[in-house]
RNA sequence: GGAGAGCUGGCCGAGUAGGUCGAAGGCGCUCGCCUGCUAAGCGAGUAUACUGGGAAACCGGUAUCGAGGGUUCGAAUCCCUCGCUCUCCGCCA
């Protein structure tokens, strides 16, 4: 969310930069709400200002009946109180509506563009696996070995959900560790494992309510949401909190799954792993100081890196264009990792920072010094990485002529020393 | 699911025959004094948001005692609804 006093102040300039993304805002109905705000506000706190002033005279009076024509007058005061506080209420109400649909000012250094096309290459890292037979996708190489069942996944629930077997399911049990203590180990983040639901504040604190309540899962007969990645529960764990200053950088690691309805990208990626509706993912969330966000985004897509690194499978790390950057993020890298069944590179991880927008949003605050006043941390997340996707990577860059995959040696330790899945 | 207790400032904790309570007191913290150092001691200060004025320092107003509503001239204090925490019983991984 975007700061009320900021906006005012800057209509032109956010509108502007807002444009860049591809939105526009409706800058009308903001001068309107905010400017009627304001003066029933004003009308409202004077009357309460005479109220209050004449109820304390009312308390000092020794002669009680003295009192009583005044009482009737601020009974009338009262009532004008209540109509004005109610039209304020409905002004309020209107005004934080619209402003939880306005997205993210994308930082100056984001480069302008449309759509993904426009997306800028940063670096690559890795070779091409020397693969001197016709690579096969995930999903082919996946039910060959019998660790993969789609079928079956079908049966269980539906499309977009996959049943993993035997070397398979382990292979994702292994990666999720694996990265989990890469990141605590190496990195220093504490783990943390949040509630695989949460309510609407939450969603709404990151940004995924009000606008894209549709891609959620939904509980029946309780308000509770499935996350959809663990940025929302992770980056909530602070909501309405003032932090100490002293404290931060605070990094967190979580492994959850997640669960995402994939509406309105029917048809696309139906065959394998890469879209499903519930899938697990190792994300990696920061708080930090305003002035240290974007050096602390560098760190963050680093370790995220590191884990394609230590599995030493070729990737690039992608900008994102302002046409291309999520709702809540002012600017973001994309890392995509190398898939030879499938001839192209694939999203694996996504690194934003956020800035303050969802630290407004979700009221997380830190004291830069012990009696500063408090301002809104920048928060910062990344995929750290999506653990399906891994498994395509490994499988696809990692087969072998017979149809075997070898398992990366870094891996290897938490596969119970297993050398390949045949 | 049933019965009960509770939710006050960074923390602990007063405060119900409604009035001067943003809220005693303590701890913690900050600054100053004192003191070879530290500790102890002494003094002062120590919430947040919105809003008006001001270049600013700052000054004023309003709101906030889990959340929302009600009664009242006036509510931390009374009434209602909801949330959360805790204890006991039942059920269950």
């Amino acid at each position: 969310m975007l700061d009320a006093r900021y906006l005012r102040e800057n209509l032109d300039t956010v509108e502007a930069r807002l444009k860049s993304r591809g939105e526009g805002v409706n800058i009308a109905l903001f001068r309107e709400l905010d400017g009627r705000r304001r003066e029933l506000l004003q009308q409202s706190e004077t009357l309460k200002a005479l109220r209050n002033k004449v109820t304390e005279e009312i308390s000092r009076l020794k002669d009680k009946s003295q009192g009583d024509e005044r009482k009737l007058q601020m009974r009338e005061v009262s009532q004008q109180i209540k109509g004005i506080d109610e039209s304020l209420k409905a002004v309020e109400e209107e005004l934080q509506a619209f402003l939880l649909t306005v997205p993210n000012i994308p930082h100056p250094t984001t480069p302008l563009g449309k759509s993904e096309l426009d997306n800028v290459v940063v670096r690559t890292w890795g070779d091409e696996p020397e693969l001197n037979f016709a690579p096969k996708p995930h999903w082919e190489i996946g039910e060959q070995l019998g660790i993969l069942d789609f079928e079956r996944g079908a049966k269980l629930a539906g499309a977009r959900f996959t049943l993993y077997r035997g070397a398979g399911a382990r292979l994702e049990r292994a990666l999720i560790n694996f990265m989990l203590d890469l990141h605590t180990e190496q990195h220093k983040y504490i783990e943390m494992l949040p509630p695989f639901m949460v309510n609407r504040e939450c969603m709404t604190g990151t940004g995924q309510l009000p606008k894209f309540e549709e891609d959620l899962f939904h509980l029946e007969g309780v308000d509770f949401f499935l996350i959809p990645t663990a940025e929302v529960p992770v980056t909530n764990i602070h909501r309405g909190e003032i932090l100490k200053g002293s404290e931060l950088p605070i990094s967190y690691v979580a492994h959850t799954p997640c669960f995402r309805k994939e509406a309105g990208s029917y048809g696309k990626d139906t065959r394998g792993l890469i879209r499903q509706h519930q899938f697990n993912k190792v994300e990696l969330v920061k708080f930090t100081a305003p002035d240290r966000s974007y050096e602390e985004l560098q760190i963050l897509l680093g370790h995220a890196e590191e884990v394609l690194r230590r599995l030493n499978i070729r990737y690039r790390v992608v900008e994102l264009c302002t046409g291309d950057i999520g709702f809540s993020s002012a600017k973001t890298f994309d890392i995509e990792v190398w898939l030879p069944g499938q001839n192209c590179y694939r999203e694996i991880s996504s690194c934003s920072c956020f800035e303050d927008f969802q630290a407004r949003r979700a009221g997380i605050r830190f004291r830069p010094e012990e009696k500063a006043k408090p301002e809104f941390v920048h928060t910062l997340n990344g995929s750290g990485l999506a653990v399906g996707r891994t498994v395509v990577a490994v499988l696809e860059n990692y087969q072998q002529a017979d149809g075997s995959v070898l398992i990366p040696e870094a891996l290897r330790p938490y596969m119970g020393g297993l050398e390949r899945i045949s």
